[in-house]
DNA sequence: CATGAATGAGTTTTCATTCAT
DNA sequence: TATGAATGAAAACTCATTCAT
């Protein structure tokens, strides 16, 4: 029963009351509780289920073809569409940064499930990239978090705006991945 | 009496009682109510005097210097210390995305304070590089948002992970800017 | 659980708790709002229920008999039991009174049950007596309103005075429904 | 400062705040507390202060003319515009029967102040009316109450139906007084 | 005299939780 | 399994009352 996701998404942890979930399933509260001790099992559960549930980047990551910057590029556009995209993950965020210091292991296995696995496969690629020639030494360090870095914003706009300021996420993205591959200075000579 | 920001930052507005933020001043809950007719009138009041009151950035702006990279950078800079790196303004980034939904009007106040106004100088930056010819024009139109792009990923980072996953928010930032000025390609002929 | 009834005849809607309510059930005031959801609404449904349920006069009419006069003194002694010698139509009025600017159509349901149909009831009598030459015609206009007067007299009475001041009401009714009907004057022929 | 007079007629004695009279006489609470020690005292005084303010009949009492019968109309009628159509009379009359159960003293003040002079007055004029021949034997023990009971009739509708349900008040006092001096049957030989 | 700030006991209302059926 | 009634602890809010200024 974890369209419970629905209501603690909308209202948070402490707004929710565990009568608007079972009302949302037509059922009585009573029910709940013959499936979850209290509440804060009833979040705890819907937290872990529906941040593992998700399709793991393992087999995507595989079948990544192309150049390191290709692999790259694509690898971002998929974790795009999985997080800051995606409006389950993308509330999973949002309990995690409203209810994070109430529950800080739900946001490590949030971590764990979709930052972690991204950025490592994100290292590994730079760190390919650099191994081949295609990137250079100085960037290996920092590109990953870098790369990272729009979706965050793209997921935290969407959180805050949600239709009320529309932005176009995958165009974001990909200037982005363009920008930090190629630079915007006109020189082509290396600068800093 | 606006350390009311401490509880409703810790807490989120619906687990925070009013009891707490009376307390926490040494007085009772009755003179709360003296001064504020509800609870959500505190909240915004409180919302609203912290947003408004930071520092602004009209005129550090003005006193920027340099190559138009140069002034990107330290405009980025003050940026990131005034909200990622700042803890009043973190707190009401977390506040707007858990309580959004509720109150809207809360976040675009956010909004016209910092990011509208850092997304503007920025794109007059940029608009000053390309017309200048030290930006490529390709890159005119995304830069701003890419630009800012970490600030988000530090501020949700610190959020979501507080000391639990360090982050260096300020080498992340210069990383990031480095990348999007000079690219990570080795090649220096312009690609994709 | 419309024995909030008699908190509220006692002390007024204001001074009521819910609390004592639930208390003279025996039972605790979260199951007073399990069944109504606010105060307001357990004030208006007792209110409603108990002017709704009280014995209506449409079979006592119909079995009237005598002259229109002795159907006249028949029908204000049964409305006389149903009003102001019942406590609980009178402790109605008490409310209808005291809480009637707050609650408007309760006064004017009460109406609809007990004033209005007496008054008609009369009316009709009253008619039926002129037109077969029983009562005078200049009377015919005022003599419901007129005979009804005592009624109300009773009842305040009893509301203010309780058991301080006693009243036979009986006794009042009948006195008052003979003067109507004969006149106290000594000289027989129609005077003013 | 007696305008306490308005809330309390309006709303009653639970219902109504100390700092609303204030706010009424553009003082604050504390104002009051420095005239009257607790809200019940106000509230006593308020009363006891409105219910002798009020002109007295004793004079008018002395001043009437003619037949017994003519005596009685018009004290009839000058009750009448001293209560049922009098706005703090008949406001004072609604305290007494929301609040009589709390503030029994305050009723009896009111009966001592304008019921009892009126039906003692009548009592007198009826005795005199029996002893000069002009009213018949039997009527005179109930006439006086009889003939009060059109006032309590007006005043009630008044309270209860403001101007929801408008009442000819006064022609109902003299139909009533007519009604009972002359009666309302036919054949004018004494009947019952 | 008058006020405005402060209080704290009390009241309405909410809701997680229990449990007999 | 599921429910609906019931609870009680807690939270929002109220307001009579106090009192230093």
């Amino acid at each position: 029963m974890e369209a419970a996701f629905e209501e603690f998404a909308a209202k948070g942890y402490a707004a929710t009351r565990v009568e608007d979930v079972a009302a949302r399933l037509g059922i009585t509260k009573g029910t709940i509780y013959f499936y979850f001790a209290t509440k804060e099992v009833l979040f705890r559960e819907m937290f872990r289920h529906d941040s593992t549930s998700s399709a793991d980047l393992s087999t995507a990551i595989a079948n990544l073809r192309g150049s390191c910057a290709d692999r790259i590029r694509d690898l971002l556009l998929i974790a795009y569409e999985n997080t800051a995209n995606n409006r389950k993950t993308r509330e999973l965020l949002r309990l995690s940064i409203a209810e994070g210091t109430r529950f800080p292991e739900l946001v490590d296995c949030l971590h764990g499930q979709f930052i972690a696995p991204t950025l490592a496969a994100l290292t590994a690629l730079v760190e390919q990239g650099v191994t081949s020639g295609e990137f250079i030494q100085e960037a290996a360090a920092d590109m990953p978090g870098v790369l990272a870095s729009s979706i965050f914003q793209v997921t935290v706009w969407r959180l805050m705006f949600a239709d009320r300021k529309r932005i176009d996420g995958r165009a974001l993205m990909e200037a982005h991945i363009d920008l930090v591959m190629n630079g915007a200075l006109q020189h082509s000579g290396r600068a800093a």
